[in-house]
DNA sequence: AAATAAAGTATTGTGCACAATATAGTTGTT
DNA sequence: AACAACTATATTGTGCACAATACTTTATTT
């Protein structure tokens, strides 16, 4: 057995590769689940944020939009993702956009009826895709609480 | 406090997203590396696998080149984001695409001189990374293994 | 009030990622 | 030899992801 120069190089033992590999297979993993509501994976994550507002607001009886930058934030994307990918939603009527009143600069999204109506026949997903994956509730919520306090204590 | 009717539709509860947050997060990290390489961030998982067959050959004298397929299942990809890849890639100088003498459905792939010039330049981008991602060695393995083996058991 | 800075969104261009399809080469069968 | 089945790669089209830039509206400064 020769030594090897650049073990570190090796694809196997890299962290970066494992999480790239994961994620792709997770959304590969979402997309049997998501077609027939006519989402793809990151239009999902829009819904997400949408319906988490929409519970908020039914709490606190405010109106139930959420402006670009918000969406932007949350979702850790930019605009340049977010834009079209709002555009193509709306084209299938899951919700509108329209410039606020008081701010002329900012777009406010909100869900339409049919985007509403989805909400409970996504509410299974997450529990289908762990279910699918094999995954046990507690390992989990151990991976998932570790990958984000990775990303919080990031230089 | 009112109940919320659908916790499981939470982002922050979910761990696809905190998966698809990091993966974006440690190309972003990767980005600064990479550039004085002239390389994005699935062109250096390209050359990783070249690198590596590089290494083996050497010791078993064989020749250093790696088929479009292998390079696929290496990589978990398909033919459709690969074959772009590796134009682009070869259009910068990294590496050769020939068709095999014995079979000539086969693309054999392999480095250029300055394709393996520049694994000494990436030697020591790994370390780099974890270090401005403020990871510990130990923690990082554990992470990986936990990926990798979930990687492994989904049905 | 005019000039300047800042905030919010959109656009353009490049590079993945993948489904679906096509095409050329190889193997196996009859 | 002919032909079906299979393998390896490429192509097309759609949808992200993001850097860079531009544009509009609001806020701030002078």
């Amino acid at each position: 057995m020769v030594l090897k120069k650049y073990p570190q190089l090796h694809l196997d033992n890299q962290v970066c590769f494992a999480v790239y590999s994961l994620q792709r297979r997770i959304t590969q993993a979402y997309q049997p689940l998501l077609k027939p509501l006519g989402l793809t994976y990151p239009q999902y994550l829009v819904m997400l944020v949408l319906w988490q507002t929409l519970e908020d607001a039914s709490e606190s009886s405010a109106c139930a939009s959420v402006s670009v930058t918000q969406l932007c934030h949350k979702l850790m994307l930019d605009t340049g993702t977010v834009t079209p990918l709002l555009k193509r939603m709306e084209q299938n009527g899951l919700l509108t956009r329209s410039r606020s009143q008081e701010d002329e600069r900012m777009v406010l999204v909100a869900l339409t009826e049919v985007g509403v109506s989805l909400r409970d026949r996504a509410a299974q997903i997450p529990q289908q895709l762990a279910c699918n994956a094999g995954l046990q509730t507690e390992e989990t919520i151990r991976l998932r609480d570790k990958i984000k306090s990775w990303l919080l204590n990031w230089r």
